[in-house]
DNA sequence: TGTTTGTGTTACTATTTTAATTACACAATC
DNA sequence: GATTGTGTAATTAAAATAGTAACACAAACA
């Protein structure tokens, strides 16, 4: 189903509201209701992509790298998404039809002009917001 | 690899290449270079969402059911991706983490908010616009 | 009328992605 | 040096996707 933009989302929000305060892999793994093992693969890919740090030994775990408002779900999808493509064109289409032969780049070109829109709102929303997001629907709920 | 998009879109720009004589599922899988089985399974959705047709027997075979200027690649989303679903979002997250309660609905809003706009770029896109990008593809090159 | 061409659908297999789980060397703290 | 926790590799399981074969049925046409 592909849900690592969501789990990364989501892993970054819990930091956010942890407020500074380390985050161990198998508290966040609470939290999304899964194991901690698929939580440090994900936070891997987040450090990777200069989003969060972590701290070794007792007491230590995640860290947001930088404030929440400074995290875009831009930068989320592109450290969690290899290809960052969100919709991906065939291959190997008959060069010998006119049609085939073409429609590969085509394709791509019009698809690309595509998601530079997405990629341009996923830009627009921020950790922060989401997180905001989630107080005013705790606070509305409680 | 979910190339299902694509190829529905090439089958379109083809059916419109053809214009107005029946293409058959053989003729459009050697385009596509896969399997003609393959290919009546896309035109069975696509005819489904209306906007192919086919004809039976001899002779026979798919058409456009519509002009192509007016089949955008929103529609031809629509008729292929069963939940219409650009990014999904994990589900069963804790409801007794704060987070976890909030995270679900939170991030389709935002979600959504994002998809709406990408939709609406796929509206503007039509098959006769495909199809003229690879007629001037193909001009280019000759 | 019966042969041919081609659709529509089902059932099945193979491949690829994705997620889940286990295991363990290593790091930092107390 | 015991404990808590990371980072990564290896494996398994599950789900999504694509590919293939088979066949009843429909229309055309000689």
């Amino acid at each position: 189903m592909n849900t690592r933009f969501a789990v990364a989302t989501h892993i970054l929000a819990f930091l956010h509201t942890q407020d500074g305060f380390p985050a161990s892999s198998e508290l966040i793994a609470s939290s999304v209701n899964t194991n901690p093992a698929l939580i440090r693969r994900h936070l891997s890919q987040l450090a990777k992509a200069g989003l969060t740090t972590s701290q070794m030994g007792s007491g230590g775990g995640a860290l947001l790298a930088r404030p929440g408002s400074r995290i875009s779900l831009l930068d989320v999808y592109k450290a969690v998404e290899a290809d960052g493509k969100l919709i991906s064109v065939h291959e190997g289409p008959n060069p010998r039809c006119p049609v085939g032969r073409q429609i590969e780049s085509v394709l791509k070109d019009r698809v690309s002009a595509v998601e530079i829109v997405t990629m341009r709102e996923l830009s627009k929303v921020t950790i922060a917001d989401v997180t905001r997001d989630i107080d005013a629907a705790n606070g509305a709920a409680a």
